[in-house]
DNA sequence: AATGAATGAGGGTTCATTCAT
DNA sequence: GATGAATGAACCCTCATTCAT
């Protein structure tokens, strides 16, 4: 890539960058094609010139922001920690890129872009299961998961707990019941038998 | 209440249903007043004869939805049935009324109306969490509920799932899945001891 | 008339008293029927069953408010003070009807209506001027007028001063300056020989 | 100034120009946005693209038409003419540029942007006023102007015939009069004694 | 490649007026 | 005769997108 390439490269990012977070900050549809090019200092017709059109602004948006979420994914599956450490940091870890993504960003996508490729079911599907299958082998044979329990069952509580947290307001008062609330995952409301 | 007021009444709810299911279906922003009258068969100044404009639209059905929640709770934590049968149905019942709730709805409600009243609080600490310590109170004595976890984090978890669950596109696949989340809600994911 | 009609007729004044205190306030164009309306403590249609619509009932403010003005006018002409105290009262003195008549007011109906019969004009014609000249002719006659001068002129000159000092802001301003105005509109600007 | 500049300033100009007839033939709440679109061969964005809001349109018109008048008015006060052939062109002049400005016109600027700035009174503080003084001591050393006169006085008079012939049809009716009002303006009602 | 300028389509809102009781 | 309810037309304004340089 030569340095043409690469200042081309860089406006590039740096139009994702605003869209980004101006989308994760306002939402989508509040965000104006105007307001993107006043925050990336570019023009309006310069967006146009990297991308088609708002459409697609959004999902190369999606894009960065998804392949950024799996790869911190991945460090924590694979990192040197205990199995119950890497589940807390799974669910509590806030991605840098996504600090309180708008839920408006996930639910447009959904909605919008389910027809066209499907990209985040396709990452999921071919990345994310496997190594949560992986990791759940790890915690199964630690005696951490229920084996009766199905992999889909424990995913969607995982997803939820992750998807809920995002949430800025909730992130606020939940951070002191973070211990609880792990207990609660590993074992329920009943809560664990001390004479175990 | 004459036949006029009746009328009337009749009419201003076929507008807060018009908007109610777009708003759920489509989002706020997207669901423009002329959609509205649209559906509800009336004209867009109609609309604006019974509502001063969108945001008092948006209020009125807001508080249309969170009266007839609350309604639904109630009726549920009052009825016959074992507790964990109850904790099942408030996670898992939808209210007829919102059937698919846009989170949209929720969020712009939040930031727009914060100031103003903050109805939904008043509604969730006045008479939602009375009902719930109550509720509480009752599994703890039945030995479904860990007496060393507070309130707040079962709450939160309560809250959680039920809110997770509205998504639409999350229902659909978890719809299988009941009975493993209800006993992971309990049990968590380590799982009931079978020697108990 | 009959008890029936006076009360019409008492209706009918309380819309037109409404009309023409808003319209006084706040110009026409700024005052919808919905306020004349609440002002008047009738409904809408009550207003379209009196006055055909908006231009009419205009129209017939104006007559209102023209009629009010000569009768005050008739009375200051005939009464029994000196000229120039005539001429100062006549210039001086507020109508009532239209402590603070806005000049939107005046134009509006000169554009609109003037092909429609012309009150004013009328009015003006037929009654105002011979008053006027018979209050010139003794003015003449005391000295006061100069007879050089045509009538027109004059009247020109009056009408711009009464005009002028209606404009609420300028009143403020020229109180204190009542006497000077008067000294100028007899003796101009390059004053009163005092050895005369 | 490149030609790009000068494009834009001709384009924004030519707005002005649509803006400024069209207010004051019609006032300034009967002009949409989109008839001084269509006037000015733009679009209705184009319009918005130069100006923030009609507000701001409005108040750059008057700015426009401000300048221009205090600038003949300069040119006058300053040319080589006698003082009474000053005052009468003064009081006569109509401007170019508000060939027929409507009263509205002046009533909306003061009463709605009283607030910010009020560019009028600067203007007058700071420029008319002392021109004025300077043409009066002028008029008073060449015995035109009564020294027991206030300057607040004859300013006042001249502000009003210089508004009053602004009006239009008062402008058709007074033109053979122009003599005779200049004489009163002089000499009063009262008259020129002709023994002086 | 980059931009300033321009726009069609649509959004929320208001108003004078008519309909139906 | 009086009213509450309803409306078509118009208004100001915003936005994603294209044109012209």
């Amino acid at each position: 890539m030569d340095g043409f390439q690469r200042r081309k490269e860089q406006k590039k990012r740096n139009i994702l960058d605003a869209a980004t977070a101006l989308f994760m900050t306002y939402g989508i549809q509040k965000v104006s094609i105007s307001e993107i090019a006043k925050e990336a200092n570019v023009s309006q017709v310069t967006i146009y010139n990297y991308f088609e059109n708002k459409h697609t602004l959004i999902h190369e948006v999606f894009i960065y922001y998804v392949d950024k979420a799996l790869s911190d994914f991945e460090q924590v599956v694979h990192s040197d920690i205990s199995f119950p450490e890497k589940l807390k940091q799974i669910i509590f870890t806030k991605r840098e890129v996504a600090q309180q993504i708008h839920e408006e960003f996930y639910h447009y996508l959904m909605k919008e872009y389910s027809k066209e490729g499907n990209y985040i079911d396709k990452i999921y599907e071919e990345k994310t299961i496997p190594i949560f299958t992986k990791l759940f082998q790890e915690g199964m044979e630690q005696g951490y998961v229920d084996p009766t329990l199905s992999q889909e069952a424990i995913l969607f509580y995982i997803q939820m707990l992750k998807d809920y947290i995002q949430k800025e307001e909730i992130y606020k008062k939940i951070l002191p019941l973070t211990e609880e609330i792990t207990s609660i995952f590993f074992y329920g409301i009943v809560g664990k038998k001390e004479n175990e």
